[in-house]
DNA sequence: AGCACGCCGACT
DNA sequence: GTCGGCGTGCTC
């Protein structure tokens, strides 16, 4: 049956940004212009009592709902999409996928001014450069105002490659003395075009390195199918040189006219790779990460989207933008943690990412030192190829890796003789050491001498954290604080032991014998603001702090030059984990450390801590490295029946009660057994922060199975044929695909 | 999520 | 008598 075309389709269906699991349908007047109804359009609709922003997803001719109660739509807020079909098409599967509602999903990909239904113009970027009058002159004539003259050699050396926002961070008052250069004739404002062709990038190509074969390699392998999907796998140790590849690679995308899209670990987007980046491609760079205001996310995000800029760096979020011509995807870093995001829509960026590529037909890069056994699985079972970048560049060496056994072995505040001793010998030769320990806070547990009773967190399942200076116990799950008790809080006796060792308590011991100004603390509560950090960092670089603690912040990012011992206090806790990923972190961890220390021409030692001296895993690590380790690694999930990947997930809820928690799970899990065999169990109660004071009961379910799709439709089932949603009235839940962190 | 509707307790 | 608590239901 042929449908009288264009006139029958006046349904809209509607992502509206709402949480709910649903499209909306609309209808349009029958004079109104079809044309400016394409897919990607925002629009105004009739929602509830009032008006809200949706996009529209589909027109068609059919809805589920008699006519008579579809609404109108309002109006129509954009003439082009804001989204592409393509755009959409990841969106609904992400919103399916990882069973998030779709108008939220929407939201996600548009900056917040235009989530808001506003209308935003690009402005765009204009440059600065030299007149042909300033070309000629020298900057000496401008002798009298040193601020000016300055302005003007940056100008000249950066060869028109200067916005007003980099002048605006030159100098506060840059726009100023910038006017005084314009009044005189010496500097003019232009704009560059859009590139939506074939042209060179516009970065100066005389800055490259030299590459090493390697390096060479890994460039061609992947220039020579940059016209399809292809995943690599770029494993590098590091100083191997990946962003040299990447920036290679890059320049291809590039001089094709299309985009690209690097995305790197929160920690590790700092302005310093920023304006490295900068540097080699101009100002064809757009940014996207947290400390950007929502009208600077704004035009970022719509040069990306109008084509203006030809790379987009940023966090995990950055996957959501609207990329035009994209042509490669880099995800640096693959390993890290932070590319899944835990809260709200719980999605896996490099997961997405290759999704996003295999869509789109383009190739990814993933980078790492230390991948993740999920990738490394992929290069076995032929999926991704692998690149290998083994040489370091330059004389750096890398350092030795030692296990200290500490069996039976006497302890001063976590610290054995052993690796006092080293300590104190590196600080007696005038270099650095750095100490790692992952526990925040004075000790761990605080306990009862005479009855063993532990104070916990009244609101989540753990034990409260002695912070000594503070002089309090604290939770560091929901953030609870409660003066530091004085008697049991069972049997009121006064004798309570500080159990195990954290940052505070190992600082105070190193103090007792280097000293206050020789020892630093590195974490979470000793640097609360961004400043405090640069503090310390100056305290290292400058090298009066001679002893550097501190927790993971310290592991990531940071090169510290005279660095030759790093000590990690306790290994062992990460061998011994309820998280499955706990020996592959272990293991980054130990591999990132090593590449801090002996950094120069200086020989480094890397010193590790631990009571399971013969562990199979630890002594392939140190012995045969990383790649041997994580080869093992998948043996023995293979062995143990595991597949490398996850197929599972965690199936998360708040509740007001405890019971109504239980309750709820306990019919979620009797709602799957009929449809599994095994692999449904409940975990709990876990710790997690508290959303609401209300909610704070939070539980796990924990569903398996042996294929992706078959968790899929497990997850399918509930949510749609048991109608979750309604059942789930007094409970919040989530559901956390493929996670990472088992509590 | 927001908002309306609806049914029970203290109050200008 | 009403104002307002939040339990329940709905949003094209």
């Amino acid at each position: 049956m042929i449908k009288s075309s264009k006139n029958s389709s006046n349904i809209l269906r509607v992502a509206v940004m709402v949480p709910l699991y649903r499209l909306f349908d609309y209808k349009v007047a029958e004079d109104f212009d079809r044309d400016s109804l394409r897919p990607g359009v925002r629009l105004r609709v009739p929602f509830g009592g009032g008006s809200k922003v949706g996009v529209l997803l589909e027109v068609c001719s059919e809805s589920e709902w008699a006519l008579e109660k579809l609404k109108v739509v309002e109006e129509v807020l954009d003439t082009e999409p804001v989204l592409s079909v393509d755009d959409l098409d990841v969106l609904v599967w992400v919103s399916r996928y990882y069973h998030y509602p779709i108008g939220e999903v929407v939201s996600y990909a548009l900056p917040v001014l235009l989530r808001q239904g506003k209308q935003v113009r690009f402005k765009k970027d204009l440059l600065y450069r030299l007149t042909n009058l300033g070309e000629d002159v020298s900057s000496s004539v401008l002798a009298r105002s040193p601020r000016q003259k300055a302005l003007f050699s940056f100008i000249k050396q950066e060869e028109g490659r200067i916005t007003e926002a980099a002048v605006r961070s030159w100098h506060k008052d840059g726009k100023k003395f910038i006017a005084e250069l314009m009044a005189k004739g010496y500097v003019e404002l232009y704009d560059l075009p859009v590139i939506r062709s074939k042209v060179s990038a516009v970065g100066s190509s005389d800055t490259q390195l030299p590459l090493t074969i390697e390096q060479r390699q890994a460039v061609d392998r992947v220039n020579d199918s940059l016209d399809a999907y292809n995943a690599f796998l770029l494993e590098g140790i590091t100083g191997s040189g990946k962003t040299e590849v990447y920036m290679r690679v890059i320049d291809s995308v590039i001089s094709q006219g299309r985009q690209v899209l690097v995305l790197l670990p929160e920690i590790s987007l700092t302005p310093q790779i920023e304006s490295r980046f900068r540097q080699r491609f101009g100002i064809r760079i757009a940014v996207s990460h947290s400390s950007l205001t929502d009208a600077q996310r704004c035009q970022s995000w719509l040069s990306v989207q109008q084509g203006h800029a030809s790379v987009l760096l940023g966090t995990r979020s950055a996957l959501f933008h609207s990329i035009p011509r994209l042509g490669l995807i880099i995800v640096d870093e693959e390993h890290d943690s932070s590319f899944k995001q835990q809260e709200r829509l719980r999605f896996s960026a490099r997961d997405m990412a290759l999704l996003k590529a295999k869509k789109g037909n383009i190739p990814i890069i993933l980078g790492s030192a230390t991948p993740s056994l999920e990738s490394l699985s992929n290069v076995a079972n032929g999926r991704f190829q692998k690149l290998s970048l083994t040489q370091r560049i330059g004389a750096a060496v890398l350092p030795k890796v030692k296990l200290l056994d500490i069996r039976n072995q006497r302890l001063e505040d976590g610290l054995s003789g052993q690796l006092m001793d080293a300590i104190s010998k590196t600080v007696a030769r005038d270099e650095q050491v750095i100490l790692f320990l992952n526990r925040r806070g004075f000790s761990p547990a605080l306990m009862c001498h005479a009855c063993g009773w532990v104070a916990r967190c009244k609101h989540c399942d753990v034990n409260l954290v002695v912070h000594e200076k503070a002089g309090l116990l604290r939770c560091h799950h929901c953030d609870y604080q409660h003066k530091k008790i004085k008697q049991c809080g069972r049997c009121g006796c006064v004798e309570l032991v500080s159990l195990g060792v954290g940052t505070e308590r190992v600082e105070r011991a190193l103090v007792a014998v280097f000293g206050r100004n020789q020892v630093i603390r590195i974490d979470r509560d000793s640097v609360r603001h961004r400043g405090d950090l640069d503090l310390a960092l100056q305290a290292i670089h400058s090298g009066q702090a001679k002893v550097i603690l501190g927790t993971q912040m310290l592991s990531k990012g940071h090169h510290f030059e005279n660095v030759t011992l790093v000590g990690i206090i306790d290994i062992d806790s990460g061998l011994f984990s309820v998280d499955y990923h706990a020996p592959e972190k272990l293991a980054q961890l130990i591999i990132q450390v090593s590449g801090r220390a002996g950094r120069s021409h200086k020989k480094g030692l890397v010193l590790l801590q631990t009571r399971q001296p013969e562990h199979l895993l630890l002594r392939t690590l140190i012995e045969k490295g990383f790649a041997a380790f994580a080869a093992a690694s998948l043996l023995e999930r293979k062995v143990a029946g595991l597949p490398p990947f996850s197929f599972q997930a965690l199936f998360r809820v708040n509740a007001m009660s405890e019971s109504l928690a239980v309750a709820f799970l306990q019919q979620v899990q009797s709602l799957l057994l009929p449809h599994v065999e095994s692999g449904v169990q409940v975990l709990g109660p876990v710790p997690a922060p508290i959303v609401r004071r209300a909610q704070r009961f939070h539980y796990q379910l924990l569903i398996q199975a042996e294929q992706r799709k078959q968790l899929h439709q497990l997850l399918d089932f509930l949510v749609k044929d048991v109608g979750l949603i309604k059942i789930a009235r007094k409970v919040r839940w989530s559901i956390d695909v493929d996670p990472v962190d088992l509590y």
